[in-house]
DNA sequence: AATGAATGAGGATTCATTCAT
DNA sequence: TATGAATGAATCCTCATTCAT
């Protein structure tokens, strides 16, 4: 159908549990696949179902992306201010920030995954307008973190807030790529490392 | 290793301008688009040209890719060659990798962002079964430096130095999602910044 | 693809013989089953292609009955306006009129069909804002003419023009729908017919 | 004839209130909409219940039209006999049949329309087959009375009775197009005036 | 009477690719 | 080198219909 004026949108009302069984699927694929590469098919397949029955669930492939998103980030959102709040100082600030971040990836391995591979591709469209303004709104998160500890003289002076926000959060998130839930590290081991190596460095003390 | 098999997997004559020039729009568009969002007549578009004109250049949408992804990383394996070489010891090394990473923004900008994208998705096909395998290569150049500059005393003993080549790597490699030509801030001024950053800590040296 | 940001519209070049083949077919099969009912398929199969080769001429289904009515509308508003400019008086510009709607039965008789069937339809979507446009000007170009004749005295005073436009357009363009070119009654004949009782009605003089 | 065959083709319970108001809701989209454009999900909707739902009452969309056909061409037939049998004299007979079909835009505004715009196309299937018949019986009707009036001197000899026919038939169902309830004419209004332009024309007497 | 989940067939559209000119 | 027409397979989505509850 043209691009017209369609009729209801309705939102399939969102509390099922099938919905959801059928959303984590999705996730997993999207993220596993890519949103693109993934078909409606291979999420029908995987799900058991056909893939015209999907469609008694979600409007399209794009609204179950929207969803799966919007769930991260809401729990994101909420985990970053409660972490800011309660935090005592800048530096545990971040470090906390840093350890909520690999804790994600226990919680939403496959939202992330989709967050970062597909943000661009998706934010070309209106329905997703919010990507980058959550982006912002976690940025500014953490560099007013950074800032408040470079105020306390906690952190160098010579520090590009922007940079340094940056490399901090292509390796946290990243990270989404090579973690593996059943190898050796658990993510507070390497979110700990990762605090080590950011905080000090890793060159060795006595040098 | 690849690099025996060199690159002569071209199916047609490889040494025209046209071609270059093809491959460059294409390159830009797999960058910016990704690859699947890509049409062959999104290419030919750009070059002005109907998109079956495109398949008197290259055998196919996948062999540009293909041949994209070889130019680049044939250079970058070569540069990391060189730098191993010709460092004076380990921490050189290392940071002189890192400089030459981030270099490569202004070489190989749309190559990297293919190479980081499209990965997971490419290495499903046979053809492009080196992809794995010159990340590995890659690997093991950084964690060997990163080894003996452990050995020598002036890393830190308590590193994971395969977490720690993964921290260095995604920090380094996803620059290419936000670095900007035109910003305010030279690869070379980015590197040196994180060097700092890994080497020392974002934590004051008075604290 | 989503209701998203696309890019190059083009018309795909109007100027094609194999274009109006294609367009005469489809025409052919909107006037005949209908518009909705007509599968692109059923226009593919009647040109001897496969339905995915449509779209090498066309953008869509509604870009062929857009193409077809407007060029359509586009002769029959010309044909009017020549008529208007031409008559010798009120009376004869209205059967003038009359004849030429009449004799548009050999040169669109699909066309007249799609407009006449599918005009309420399409006029939902925001590319056929033109259906009720050009409606409008046919309907002030005849209630003029009939004004015309009745302020000159040649028509009865107690005519609610609107309505009276209104029975003429129904009679003239419902013809399509029974109107046999293989029949016994060319056009022509059939125009006289229905100006001797539109002007004279069917009752006998002599009563 | 199809008058005797009667209306009992009915699948389930024809009793009910609630089956009365769906058919109702049903007829209004199909008319307003087309038969094809109105999915069973939209009828459904308008009725407040899930489209599965609808199922219960009707065996199929093509059972809701039918009835509601049927309904309505049962009860024009047996109007079109009345007048014809009570009618004084033909020039009564023909009049009397006009305002009687004008007269069905307040009963069977919907059906009329349905009956106009989708009979050609449901008359592909079997269980339409009335649907021609009855057309035909109504043609058989008026030319009846037409011819009539022709023998008896009231209707002028150069009448080609089924043309006239057929001009008077898309006049007056056609109106369904554009009838307004709420607008300024009745339906009596419009056949009185339709009646004076059909008897003695548009050109004034005087002329 | 109605729900909610699913079916299965079909429909418009996209797109990499081919090939005669 | 390029065009223009076409292929064929796949993709997302729609929709009438079924059925257990």
């Amino acid at each position: 159908m043209v691009s017209s004026k369609r009729l209801s949108a309705r939102t399939r009302e969102s509390g099922s549990e099938r919905r959801a069984e059928l959303l984590a699927i999705a996730a997993e694929l999207f993220a596993t696949r890519g949103f693109l590469a993934t078909t409606v098919r291979d999420i029908a397949d995987a799900a058991g179902i056909l893939s015209g029955s999907l469609y008694h669930h979600f409007d399209s492939k794009e609204s179950m992306v929207d969803e799966i998103l919007r769930e991260f980030l809401d729990d994101q959102r909420r985990t970053n201010e409660r972490v800011v709040r309660e935090a005592a100082d800048p530096r545990s600030a971040i470090t906390e920030l840093i350890r909520q971040a690999f804790g994600a990836l226990l919680r939403h391995p496959a939202a992330i995954a989709i967050f970062q591979n597909e943000s661009k591709h998706l934010a070309q469209f209106d329905r997703f307008d919010y990507l980058p303004t959550v982006a912002d709104e976690f940025e500014d998160t953490w560099i007013e973190a950074l800032h408040a500890g470079q105020q306390a003289g906690v952190f160098r002076e010579d520090l590009d807030l922007k940079l340094t926000y940056r490399f901090i959060r292509d390796t946290v998130w990243t990270a989404v790529h090579w973690y593996d839930p059943q190898g050796k590290h658990s993510p507070q081991a390497i979110a700990e490392q990762y605090i080590t190596i950011l905080c000090n460095g890793i060159v060795s003390p006595e040098e």
